[in-house]
DNA sequence: CCGTATCCGGGCAGATACTG
DNA sequence: CAGTATCTGCCCGGATACGG
């Protein structure tokens, strides 16, 4: 199956359940260290990615466990350690998220220049012509 | 670049703008309708993209024309005519994202499976140990 | 037909405090 | 160390009404 296979497109819904995980950044933040770095600790993860606190590392990973993405292992130690890796269907989904990795990279700059096009022109617009924003930009 | 390569990962911040993009299910959509149809009016659009409002199609097709992602041309006719199509870059998306499409359908299933076990556990451990559910599932 | 403006309710994320 | 619980604010998205 594939975007251009009419037929038996399913109903899509699989493909938006999917992609809100997928689409969650953190979610591809912690796949992607997982597949640099094999296995992490709970705190190794929240130092290696930039911004997230505790709660939406917890939940993430919970999140991406229940889904059979990532594995948890307990070691009943003191102090207690926990260390996550990807099962085998987490590391399958690094090939389509490298592939948008590289995507990323390769156009990321043109994004960014197509913005400040769109921007300029747009604020030309409204200095000529008041109201008629797109939902006062954004929202 | 790729996800393995450790080095030059720039700030991990634009894979964090694309995704946000990418990650949203209409901006996919549209683009997926897009690639599929190759021309299309808003209202084709709104009708192909299952339970889409009026509002959330038009700020999507506004996000995904300022990144540069699709063209948008307005022909000048009562009533109004708007044709929505995808630029060289948004076509480029194409692979990227069917790569992601052609992984949820092979891993979908597998998905569903896993969250039916992991909640069958939790419900399971739910009875034995009252309280100490991970943020009482979800939020 | 193709939008825009406005109101509004629910959910999501941060901050914080607390445990084994 | 590795979480959980709770509070709070605010953003996102739907519904609705209107306009060129």
């Amino acid at each position: 199956m594939s975007l251009t296979d009419t037929s038996k497109h399913s109903n899509c819904s699989a493909m938006s359940d999917v992609l809100s995980r997928i689409g969650d950044k953190w979610s591809v933040m912690v796949v992607g260290m997982l597949s640099r770095n094999g296995t992490l600790r709970f705190n190794e993860l929240k130092r290696l990615i930039n911004g997230v606190s505790q709660r939406m590392l917890t939940l993430t990973l919970r999140n991406l466990e229940r889904d059979g993405l990532v594995s948890r292992t307990i070691y009943p130690e003191v102090p207690p350690r926990v260390e996550y890796s990807l099962t085998e269907m987490g590391k399958t989904l690094q090939e389509p998220i490298n592939a948008l990795w590289d995507w990323t990279a390769e156009n990321h700059h043109s994004i960014i220049d197509a913005r400040d096009i769109y921007d300029q022109r747009q604020t030309a617009v409204e200095a000529a012509e008041p109201r008629k924003i797109a939902y006062a930009r954004g929202q």
